[in-house]
DNA sequence: CCGTATCCGAAAGGATACTG
DNA sequence: CAGTATCCTTTCGGATACGG
């Protein structure tokens, strides 16, 4: 996550800061309903380490994407939330997202039968709730 | 380019297969006019060495995203353009760009004038051709 | 003109153990 | 609970040189 400064003035590079890294698109997902606690997300996005978790964080929060909020109790809690910022990445990951989605299906229609045209792409838009499974 | 077979079921991280990479939405980008040569395609992006940009174009025939049509000429002429699977990603990419852009733009604003809330973001859909200078 | 073949460094990502 | 600190492996992508 540290040195992502390549190509600055191109959108597309500038994009993939965001959203090309591993996690980084499933953590903001989680995040889209809310406020969310550190193990649920942890929790949420299995095979996510605690310690690539957390630089996702860290960096998210410098950009001012995501806010934290630290309540100081014991056990201790702490909650992260998409700021206004972050919220604008929503519809793009949807986006990428239902794309995922129906290519996937695309996929596993040629496996099954060899040769079937298949044009789920649109009719998906609407069936796919987008909601969960999001990280493997 | 390798092994890019993690958490095959999970559609983010199906989608990064094709988008994650560093120059992959580039040279999609790129090939949504129409048919291109590979060195059309080196020019374009700079910084983009013709090892990678060879793997890359590969990854994407493989998975049926984008044709190649070799003229056998002296000197040889090799074409690459997206087929129809491949041209499902324009509309994700554009969304991309958009973003990108309309953040890259904030940032500005903000580096600048000190605190000045600007609402980029959807003047911005019509205005931003979003034709060019997407590699650098 | 259009690639392929090697080699290599940087960095992303994972495992694990420890702490306030 | 919510991290931090280390260490270690993998892989991506860049440079360079050569081939059809």
């Amino acid at each position: 996550m540290a040195s992502k400064e390549t190509l600055a003035g191109c959108p597309v590079q500038h994009a993939l800061q965001y959203i090309g890294g591993k996690w980084q698109m499933g953590i903001l997902w989680q995040l889209r309903k809310g406020a969310t606690r550190f193990n649920v997300l942890k929790d949420a996005l299995p095979n996510l380490s605690e310690k690539v978790l957390t630089e996702n964080l860290k960096f998210f929060e410098e950009k001012g994407m995501v806010e934290k909020q630290s309540f100081l109790s014991v056990p201790p809690k702490v909650e992260y939330m998409l700021t206004i910022e972050g919220q604008n990445l929503i519809p793009v990951i949807e986006k990428i997202i239902l794309w995922g989605y129906a290519h996937l299906q695309e996929e596993k229609v040629k496996r099954d039968t060899l040769s079937t045209p298949s044009v789920v792409m649109n009719e998906l838009q609407q069936k796919y709730d987008a909601s969960e499974n999001v990280g493997s």
